[in-house]
DNA sequence: GGGGAGAGATGCCGC
DNA sequence: GCGGCATTTCTCCCC
């Protein structure tokens, strides 16, 4: 019984299969960190490059797992099954020791698609870009997501008076370190131009309070925008999917 | 047969067992963001608390998932199973669309065991608090890991000199981003007590070139130290297991 | 490979 | 719930 488990493995993994196992185990972790889960019922996963995840039946996260690029081998030690995984440039050992197996399947996967996402910061400031007004009337960008020798600034232009402005977009809350972020680059960039009129907007849904003291301090601006989420493919072949 | 596999999928859903799937599907997401995945053979995930998690072949994180508390509703439509998850309070929304299921497993698992984790910040703090010559001869510390009102403090304490120290720990290496941290910290003491002297020392096992300019800047100290990693429940059970 | 920044980040704790 | 911060964070891009 045990045996037949061990051949399926070692073969599903000679194979370079997907492999799901369901399983009442127990893991040990050394690498960055050590860790030691004990005896449960998990489903474990080993992918074709080699990553392995251990998770619980309940939780968004794997409880242990291993990097793509480890090895794995199987040994029957007093009726358990071990499985040794290893990754020595990362340095990073598991071993996942098998009291009972429930489950076991392998297959080859194949799958060459890349997922399209729509809606992170790229897009917003690229959405600012194209709508230079919803920063602020006179507002001209001339540069997008740029890596300058002042840091990766997301939106560089000028004002109605010509100041320049930069501007740093969140899709979420600006907390103090996105304004200490932008404080960064202003900073850089007043030294390295050697000009002293330089704004600092910030364009996010929302700003905490310990963050916004900070902006009024430093004399940075706050502009409300709501990050766009819209996915053109979605739009082409079916409209408002997403509606409820 | 397809009608098989959705009784199979409801029945497990209603048990609320951990499911596994395998099969050539697409996926939409709406919800932070907006995604489509087109057709590929992948692993899907349902744990008993309602996440669900669609992995690829190859790559460490699921290329889409939800979170838990989601409900699953599954229907066929044109010879095809399609999985409607929603997430109300979250106001997300997943479609998964099967083309051809691979094959199919369930289980209820039991698991109430919680991991065990040596070496993280926390446990190097706790080293340093016990052994405080690691960062300098004098030094003593008085509070560990303290959400004070001048902020979360890793170590609080004073040198030979009597001066008030600020430790900051970080396992990896420190970036301008941990120097700010710890310039918070040191500001924020300086203005509520009143004092001048506060040193500022950054315990880590390396630090950036340019997190280095800057803390020389504001007069702070870096002591290298390797975090500990060190798991007693090993130790005390079976020496040295992660040796090879 | 290191540095810097985003992520559908997640998870934890404290208020 | 928000705020602040660590994570075996991971991932991407650029140098």
């Amino acid at each position: 019984m045990v045996d037949d488990f061990v051949k399926r493995v070692r073969e599903a993994l000679a194979r370079k299969e997907t492999i799901t196992i369901g399983a009442r185990c127990n893991i040990r972790y050394s690498g960055r960190a050590e860790s030691f889960l004990d005896k449960g019922d998990r489903l474990i996963i080993i992918k074709q490059d080699g990553s392995m995840f251990v998770h619980q039946p309940e939780g968004l996260n794997p409880v242990n797992y291993m990097k793509e690029g480890s090895s794995h081998s199987v040994r029957v030690e007093n009726d358990e099954v071990k499985i040794y995984s290893t990754n020595i440039p990362k340095k990073e050992f598991m071993y996942t020791t098998i009291v009972k197996p429930h489950f076991f399947f392998s297959q080859k996967l194949n799958d060459t698609e890349k997922i399209v996402i729509a809606g992170n910061e790229k897009d917003m400031a690229s959405m600012l870009y194209e709508n230079p007004s919803l920063i602020e009337e006179g507002f001209k960008p001339f540069s997008l997501e740029e890596h300058t020798k002042y840091g990766f600034i997301d939106i560089f232009g000028t004002d109605k008076n010509n100041n320049v402005v930069l501007v740093e977009c969140k899709r979420y809350t600006i907390d103090f370190k996105a304004v200490e972020q932008l404080q960064r680059y202003v900073k850089k960039i007043k030294k390295e131009k050697g000009i002293k009129n330089v704004r600092g907007i910030l364009a996010a849904p929302s700003i905490t309070p310990n963050a916004k003291d900070m902006l009024h301090d430093l004399k940075f601006e706050f502009k409300k925008v709501k990050p766009p989420k819209y996915l053109e493919e979605i739009d082409k072949t079916q409209k408002k999917v997403f509606e409820y």
